[in-house]
DNA sequence: CGTTCAACCTGGGCGC
DNA sequence: TGCGCCCAGGTTGAAC
């Protein structure tokens, strides 16, 4: 579940090829059905084909990778969303069968990109600046949870009805957050996730936006969080190490850490929520 | 403005 | 051993 610290994780591993130079492009076909890829796998190999990597960055939870030495002037950008189980490696990949693209690298580094994808849900898409900005712009996505002001955050959220962690998860609204972090900032910060956003005080919203940078910031120290199905790996393909940090997640029946009660799982907008009753009270703290 | 639901996929875990 | 079922959750889009 490639969440901001997942992804950025990723970000910071691709820099390694930056400046490299594709020698060829592969799209394995197997039994899988194909991910979706824009424009086709065959034009997309023949278009990157002796590029540049010219830069890597992150946008929430995307990846875009700019494409020099394209003809022409006009500079392209391979946007990758890895959505559930998608990965950015360096490295040899997990298995060969679900390779959905590889990079490989010419000159005295040699090396390889590859994007791997057990369930296929990702999607590859090679933009111009235009199609960038309509993806990974400010209608797509929100400021980064890792970039935003606490009166920002409260800004964006603090009028809407929605309950508190589903209104987290909008994209739109603030950019990395998903299922996982979510319920760990919402523990952190004290927070029942059931709490509409517009009952929450300015106190509460600043402790909301204090408990994303610790959880977000340990995430990214830790390389994310590798679950018990070992979908999630580094660009080296490592494990992420935040997973031995979870306060809540997954871990329903299990006693809290810091009161001992069970820790519950409920169903918003049709995603499990974990969290302590008595710790994440809706009326704990001054608010 | 909002919610709900289905769809896209594979594979791990479970009950039988 | 194996089959069927449920579940994981990022994103989009339709229906209401």
């Amino acid at each position: 579940m490639p969440e901001l610290p997942e992804v950025e994780t990723m970000r910071s591993g691709l820099a390694a090829v930056v400046g490299r130079r594709i020698e060829s492009v592969e799209v394995p076909r197997g039994r899988l059905r194909p991910i979706a890829m824009r424009p086709s796998a065959r034009s997309l190999a023949a278009r990157l084909k002796g590029c540049r990597i010219g830069g890597v960055e992150r946008h929430g939870k995307r990846i875009s990778i700019l494409i020099d030495g394209l003809p022409g002037t006009q500079r392209r950008w391979l946007v990758i969303e890895p959505r559930m189980t998608g990965l950015l490696l360096v490295a040899e990949p997990p298995t060969a069968e679900h390779v959905r693209l590889r990079l490989r690298f010419s000159g005295r580094d040699r090396g390889e990109l590859i994007f791997w994808d057990r369930r296929g849900l990702g999607t590859v898409r090679l933009l111009d600046a235009a199609g960038l900005e309509r993806a990974c712009g400010p209608e797509s996505l929100g400021p980064d949870a890792l970039a935003i002001s606490p009166d920002a955050l409260r800004e964006r959220l603090g009028r809407s009805s929605r309950e508190v962690k589903v209104a987290l998860l909008d994209q739109r609204a603030v950019a990395g957050i998903g299922n996982l972090y979510a319920a760990e900032m919402l523990f952190v910060a004290g927070i029942d996730p059931r709490t509409r956003c517009c009952r929450m005080g300015r106190a509460r919203w600043h402790r909301l936006h204090a408990a994303m940078q610790e959880v977000l910031a340990e995430a990214v120290r830790l390389e994310g969080s590798t679950l018990s199905d070992a979908t999630y790996r580094t660009a080296l393909n490592e494990p992420g190490r935040y997973q031995m940090r979870h306060r809540v997640y997954g871990r329903d029946g299990l006693p809290c850490g810091e009161c001992g009660d069970q820790i519950r799982r409920i169903v918003q907008a049709q995603r499990s929520t974990f969290f302590c009753p008595r710790c994440q009270r809706r009326s704990r703290g001054a608010a």
